[in-house]
Parts: C-alpha cells; sequence; structure tokens
DNA sequence: CCCAATTTGTTCGTATGTATC
DNA sequence: AGATACATACGAACAAATTGG
C-alpha cells in the first residue's frame, strides 16, 4: 500500500525520473544502506529494457540528491551514499535561495533554537566535551589587537556553536543550528556586513560563553538556556546595527539583496 | 609529472556536473529569476562544446534540484524554476533518511518552534485570519463518533498548524514547522502509530487551539507562547505513549525502525 | 482536424578514460 | 605492461510532445 503519495498536480514523469525512483524505493524497500553495489550500468539496461542514456540520467539524478555516487574501473559501479551535510545544507539553501530569508528571519530561529540546544546538553556533557569547549575560547581570551585577530576570534567564536550543536544528540537540531549559522554567513558576505567587525560582539561573546560553560558544567539548564537567550539577542541586536551603519553609509537609496 | 601531487579528496567532478554548476552561477551572476529561458540543448552543445547526452545529464542535475524545469515543443525549452517548498522537503527528508530521528528529536524542535511562532503572531493576525482559523477547527468541535471521523479531526487538526504557520512572514519559520510535522507524520506511518489513534490527542488540542485563538486575537503573546508550549508538551506525552504500547504488543523482542 | 515547425526525449553504435588485477 | 571491467563521452538518427496555422 502506498500510504501518502499522492500528486495533487499529475505531473508526468520523464522515464529517467520514473527510473530514479524506481531505484530509490528499490533500495529502500531491501533496506540497503550506504556502500552497497547497484547493478552496473548494463545490467539496468537490461532489466529496465532501456537505453544507456536514459540509464544514466537516472543515475545522475539520484547523485545529484546525493544518494549515490559513481565510480569507474573494475569493482567500480554504482553505490548507495549517505547523504552528506554539505549536500543537504546546499540542496536546503537552493529553496531559500528564491525566498529571501532577513537576519530577523534567521535569528528568530536561532533565538529558539540555541538556548534549547543548551538547557538539553546541560549536566550531560562529559568532562573531556567541557574542556574542548574552553579549548576553543583561548582563541580570543585577550581582545584583539589587529582587524585580522579580529577576524581570527570571530571564526573561533562560530566553531564554539558549531562544537556545541555537535554535542547534541539530536541530529535535527545539530543540522539546524549548522545551517542557519551557514546561512547567517552567507548573508553578511553577500551584504559585505563582515566589512565592519563590530569589537564589541565578539568580546561580550567571550563573557557569555564563559559563563555558559559554568551553567553546563553544573548541569544548570535554566541559567544555559537564559545566558544564550541573551547572547543571542546581543548578537542580534548589533548585527542589525551594522546593517544599519552599511546601509546609511553605502545605500542611501537603493535597495541590495 | 611529479607524483608528489597528490588529491586528498578534490573530488574531481564529472563533466555534466561541472556544466550544471557553470549554468547554476551563470543563472545567479545574471539574476535570472523563475520564468527566464535558458538556451535551447542545441545552443548549449555549441556553447560548451560537448555532446548532447552530457549536456542533458547536467540538465538532469539542475532539475533534480528543483532548480529548472523543462518541456518540450515550441516555445519549450529549460526555464529557470523557484525551488518549491514539497521538493526541499524532499531533498532534505533524504538526508534523515540515514541519520534515524526519533520522536524526541523532532518534538524537541517543535516544542521550540511552535511556541515562537504562535508568540511572534500574537496581535498581528487579521480578523479574516482569524476566521480561517475558526474555520478549520469547526471540523472537530465534537466528539467523533466513528473512526473514520476521528481520522478526519486528526487531518484538521494537522491543518490548523499548517494554517498558522502559514501566517508567519518568516519563511524559514514556515519551512522548519511544516517540515517538522511531515516527519512525524513519516515516522508515525512507518511505524503504524496511526493505527491506535488516541481520542485524548485529538480532543485535547480542541480546547489549546480555542485558548489559542483567543490569546492571539488579543495580542497576548505570553499566553499564546505559553498554551502552544504546553500543547507540544500533551501531544509529545501522548504520542510516546502509543509507541510504547504498541512497542509492546508487537515487538516483543526486534527493534523496528 | 490535420499538418508543419520546434524543442525536448530516447535509442543505438562506437570510442575513450580509468582503476584493478 | 597488458588484459579486463566498468563508467564516461560522442554523434547521428528517430520519437514524442506542444504550438500555431
Amino acid at each position: 500500500m502506498s500510504p501518502a503519495t499522492i500528486r495533487s498536480t499529475p505531473e508526468r514523469l520523464s522515464r529517467p525520473q520514473q527510473v530514479a525512483e524506481a531505484i530509490k524505493s528499490w533500495v529502500m524497500e531491501n533496506g540497503w544502506g550506504p556502500g552497497v553495489r547497484l547493478p552496473s550500468e548494463s545490467e539496468l539496461i537490461e532489466r529496465f529494457g532501456m537505453s544507456k542514456g536514459t540509464i544514466r540520467e537516472a543515475i545522475r539524478i539520484l547523485e545529484a540528491q546525493g544518494l549515490v555516487k559513481s565510480r569507474t574501473g573494475p569493482g567500480g559501479g554504482v553505490f548507495v551514499h549517505q547523504v552528506s551535510e554539505e549536500r543537504a545544507t546546499a540542496l536546503l539553501g537552493n529553496y531559500f535561495y528564491f525566498e529571501h530569508l532577513t537576519i530577523d528571519d534567521i535569528y528568530q530561529i536561532r533565538q529558539a533554537l540555541e538556548p534549547e540546544l543548551a538547557a538539553s546538553l546541560a549536566g550531560s556533557l562529559s568532562e573531556a566535551q567541557l574542556a574542548a569547549l574552553e579549548e576553543v575560547m583561548t582563541r580570543y581570551c585577550e581582545p584583539a589587537r589587529s582587524a585580522e585577530e579580529e577576524r581570527e576570534q570571530h571564526v573561533a567564536s562560530l566553531r564554539f556553536h558549531a562544537l556545541l550543536a555537535e554535542m547534541s544528540g539530536n541530529a535535527l537540531l545539530r543540522f539546524l543550528i549548522r545551517f542557519t549559522a551557514n546561512m547567517l554567513a552567507e548573508i553578511t558576505v553577500s551584504r559585505r556586513l563582515y566589512a565592519q567587525p563590530n569589537r564589541d560582539l565578539w568580546s561580550s561573546g567571550f563573557d557569555y560563553q564563559l559563563r555558559l560553560i559554568a551553567a553546563l558544567r553544573e548541569g544548570d539548564a535554566v541559567a544555559a538556556r537564559e545566558i544564550l537567550s541573551e547572547h543571542m539577542k546581543n548578537a542580534h541586536r548589533l548585527m542589525l546595527m551594522q546593517e544599519t551603519v552599511l546601509t546609511q553609509r553605502f545605500l542611501p537609496e537603493n535597495e541590495i539583496i
């Protein structure tokens, strides 16, 4: 029984798409995982009774989705492949290329998720993990002396958040936190917001993260949530200020996307 | 050639992949949006100096990502296409096919996002929008008399959440709420949790949503957040109960994914 | 209703590249 | 180095779909 395979718009599929779907559901039904080798091109040609070109296009479709990978040579072929986080991020990023997210949009999500992450980790981190977080923090324990140093501290600060996300057992939460950080970075780069690094932003981050680690170590979920919530609010506010400053300086009339 | 030029993972791209990337960045640089027609196959063959098959595979790659759509006939061709939400959902779903989310994982996200959505909408909805929400609620204002009715009420209840998400101006929030609901539905279907519809779950939903609409109308963001937070906790709890019951009944020894 | 033009969709035969033994 | 097995690429032809006369 196909439970929810409804197509509102009949959308006749091309043959390569049909083949791709067939292979996909075939792999799922058999429960095949990464590394399993699919039949060779010539075998698929026989099995589906279609030409080489059609089969090859079908495999390209699966490859574009990150579901398979093909290798040439003896012992080569098409293999089931675990969709990488990079691929998933890129594919989802395509969707938002057309949706035009604002800084407010992204921070609304980060504001909800990051404190939740901190609260869920409180008391459940090993001393090794806490030490790893502290290690990253040493990269920006003292005020930056140059623009170069400031930039390095910024990167390290982002690594802190990425590392924290990595410690969550929730793959969805991990992905979303990294995705939102990624989208934010993309926007700041495209708008050149990084051109005006804000010393207050990264230096205040140090203080927040110091208190966060303490709360995590003590297992104080409420405090951890509150600290990260404040941190997000502050970062959001500072980023909007940068945006305003930049807009006033360079874009007095026109709007840039 | 010195053998020292080792490629750790330079990931040599196949020609169709190169062409796909070239077309993609070409479209972005020119700022072309949905509806713009790309050069025809034959033109692309000339331009890139490659065979028809290679060019077609490149277009399939873009099509699989939802970035273009092709039509046959005069006036046909390959057109830039806005990635649909359905496509984005499916592509991201592929990623989590390998990551094995639990009900807890998904509810951790819903628990964070749904209350945030409610709070952000409080006081900003038009009377027409509020009326639309109330209209959906009339579908399950009285207790279900049959399993069929109960199922319909369940669907209507999900529509309520989808409609609420649709009213957010934040495209990322909209997408995430619908995505998480979708993943949850997929899991419940694959585990047949729907086989045991829980009357308490959907009837209690009615009360929550009634109070939610009142809070939204009054512009009480704090109350709206709290109501949806409680609703999520309750739904999460009930769903875990169903899972436990089902596991005890049908899966005494083995684990099902 | 059919016909013609246009564009993508599909097939087949052949040749080339690449990794393994 | 050579043989083998596999994907990759090319070119010419034909089929199908859509539009307009």
